[in-house]
DNA sequence: ATTTCTGCAAAAGGTTTGCAAAGCG
DNA sequence: CGCTTTGCAAACCTTTTGCAGAAAT
């Protein structure tokens, strides 16, 4: 038995009871962004290794969708591109190696208690948080020694 | 005596000294940031009630000029173009509102906690830490009821 | 006089859109 | 079958680049 049509039949189940129609794009799209974060070309990349003829703006708005959908989050680094990853139950937050590019999550219960203060003192009603940080990974700094 | 023309003055003062050359451009456009955040077309526009010919180019490269000396930070919320402030002895963060697309700050000071925690977790050197929140304002909570 | 900077026009990079054909329910 | 989705090509928007002339030191 093919292992890895398991999580592509997930991804179709998590697909269906959504609205959208359950291709086999948004089903293999879904599949691909479980590994982390990426962006659209690099979706596109991998997607067309299974589905030669699936176009870039298909990866497009398909993303779209599943953040629509609250699937998937996108994620704004400093760059022209934007990056994509799977909703998580708990919130982490991302630390980019200027080094080597390296993307690392980290958790951050304190920035709960940030979210408070802010709603409290400008009478916000607080709909996302994001710490993000940039740096040199430890390998990096070794290597800049 | 015309009152604009003094933080002109300081503009040219600020830009003498860092090696680069002190241009009519470059002293309008740092001019224009000190008003808070602004995209790099808005920038463009302002500046050219005063200097009709500048240009656009002219714009992004002054921006990318002060954002290497350290005058100015560039900042990325989930648009598909930058926003640009002058950098702040004491750093602070941004909140926007997804109502009215007002921009406020909030300063922090658990944000240096964080970096702390993140680096020492890590073992990462934390060149940069942003903490960027969307919701939506007083007033336009109150607008949705 | 030398070197840096500017304006203009054109290119580049990422993302979006219009439309006819294909696919899902 | 009807409506949604796809692929393709073209458009779009922001940012960058090449180059010749203008300005700063």
């Amino acid at each position: 038995m093919d292992t890895k049509k398991q999580p592509l039949e997930k991804s179709r189940r998590e697909l269906n009871g959504t609205g959208l129609r359950v291709t086999n794009q948004r089903a293999l799209i879904l599949n691909i962004i479980r590994q982390g974060h990426l962006d659209a070309d690099e979706v596109y990349r991998q997607a067309r290794k299974k589905q030669p003829r699936l176009s870039l703006s298909t990866v497009y708005r398909t993303l779209q969708k599943l953040k629509e959908l609250g699937l998937v989050d996108e994620l704004y680094f400093g760059e022209a591109h934007h990056h994509y990853e799977i909703k998580q139950p708990v919130g982490h937050h991302h630390l980019v190696c200027l080094g080597c590019g390296k993307i690392l999550e980290f958790e951050c219960p304190l920035s709960e208690k940030i979210k408070e203060d802010v709603a409290r003192q400008k009478g916000f009603e607080v709909t996302s948080t994001e710490v993000h940080m940039t740096g040199y990974c430890s390998d990096c700094r070794r290597d800049r020694k």
